[in-house]
DNA sequence: CAACGATCCGTAATTATATGA
DNA sequence: ATCATATAATTACGGATCGTT
């Protein structure tokens, strides 16, 4: 099942005299395993040593482990650390190797779920700002076409008022007056609200010089 | 059974013109058609020993290189591989590795830029849509008053048209007509436009029923 | 030709090392 | 010493191509 490659088989081949039975895919036994590797001594540079070990992978079982414990915690105390790497028969420096890695993986994929979360979320509120400025678009025609329709009902009305009776003259002077103040020289005005053309309105021909 | 690997010692440059790497290297990407790949070629081997030591840490020239190179090309022809390996010193090997983990540090550090770059188009877009929120609330309350004033004074023009003249009232009849069609019974209609308190309007005392 | 196997190449994940805070 | 981080190397898996059958 497993290719053998000439690269693999040469490691397998090593690592196998070092820690025999740790290679093994299906039936993953336990390593219970001396350990060529010394500390690492303080920084003395410990290149071309005996130091370059081959990596060997972690039995499932292991790693099942391991990833049980991490999520309790995502640190490790010296203390469990011992007793984890026993329970593994692993060198504690590994199982303190491997919390690190994993820590470094958590954080990368976090990373990546918060990318896709805000990307969606960031999509949504795209939409919604689209649906948003059409819907000031839509409505502020509806405000131009409410205003100039305002204007031509004045305009309507004024043209009665000057040729009709006194009280009927009081009535719509005083509606007049309530309109010009309710918005009609009101002074905040959304400059794009109103359209070019209604800038100077046409009404039965007559320019109201608004 | 075949070790390659390793014995990196940097005194194998002349190893690597075994590579008579071929033409082509279109950029592939997925899967289409006649990818004309490497031809290949007997493999050649095993540099040195089976010291699995890790010769590690590139030296800074061997980085500058490496990273001009990927500057050029994020991909690597086994061509260009072998000559970059001569030239550095290096085992063509590590040469790709080196490639491989580039392309994997520069995946995560993309992502990590289109997060940064994402957050802040999207706090950006937040800002916009709640300005955009603010600004359809603001034309509703026009709208709405807009509305108000046109309803009231089309019923002052209704309540002057009704103890009018003929003549005026035919004036007044025919405005009421124009904005009858042109806003006031349209059968599209944004319900959330007018608030609650408009679904019955009063005007000096009357209720118009809208 | 098709089928197969060996060999190369790439990605993704993993293990380990080196260094600095 | 521990941790975070960068880097190197290894493992496993999959795809593509060549050389044979």
């Amino acid at each position: 099942m497993t290719v053998i490659r000439d690269a693999t088989d040469g490691s397998l081949a090593l690592i196998s005299r070092l820690y025999p039975g740790l290679y093994n895919r299906p039936p993953p036994q336990h390593p219970r395993e001396t350990k060529p590797r010394r500390r690492r001594k303080r920084k003395a540079g410990n290149h071309g040593g005996i130091t370059g070990m081959k990596k060997r992978k972690l039995s499932q079982e292991q790693v099942n482990l391991l990833e049980q414990k991490f999520g309790d915690e995502h640190k490790l105390e010296s203390e469990r650390k011992g007793q984890l790497a026993a329970e593994l028969g692993l060198d504690p420096r590994q199982v303190a190797v491997w919390f690190q890695n994993r820590r470094a993986r958590y954080k990368s994929k976090k990373l990546e779920e918060e990318y896709s979360r805000l990307k969606s979320t960031h999509e949504t509120v795209v939409a919604e700002k689209s649906r948003l400025e059409n819907e000031v678009i839509k409505l502020k025609e509806r405000l131009a076409e409410a205003e100039k329709e305002s204007r031509r009902a004045l305009g309507l009305l004024d043209g009665l008022g000057s040729s009709n009776s006194p009280s009927s003259s009081v009535t719509v002077n005083g509606a007049m007056g309530q309109l010009a103040t309710s918005w009609w020289t009101r002074d905040y005005v959304y400059e794009d609200v109103l359209f070019p053309e209604t800038g100077c309105i046409m009404i039965n021909g007559m320019d109201w010089g608004f």
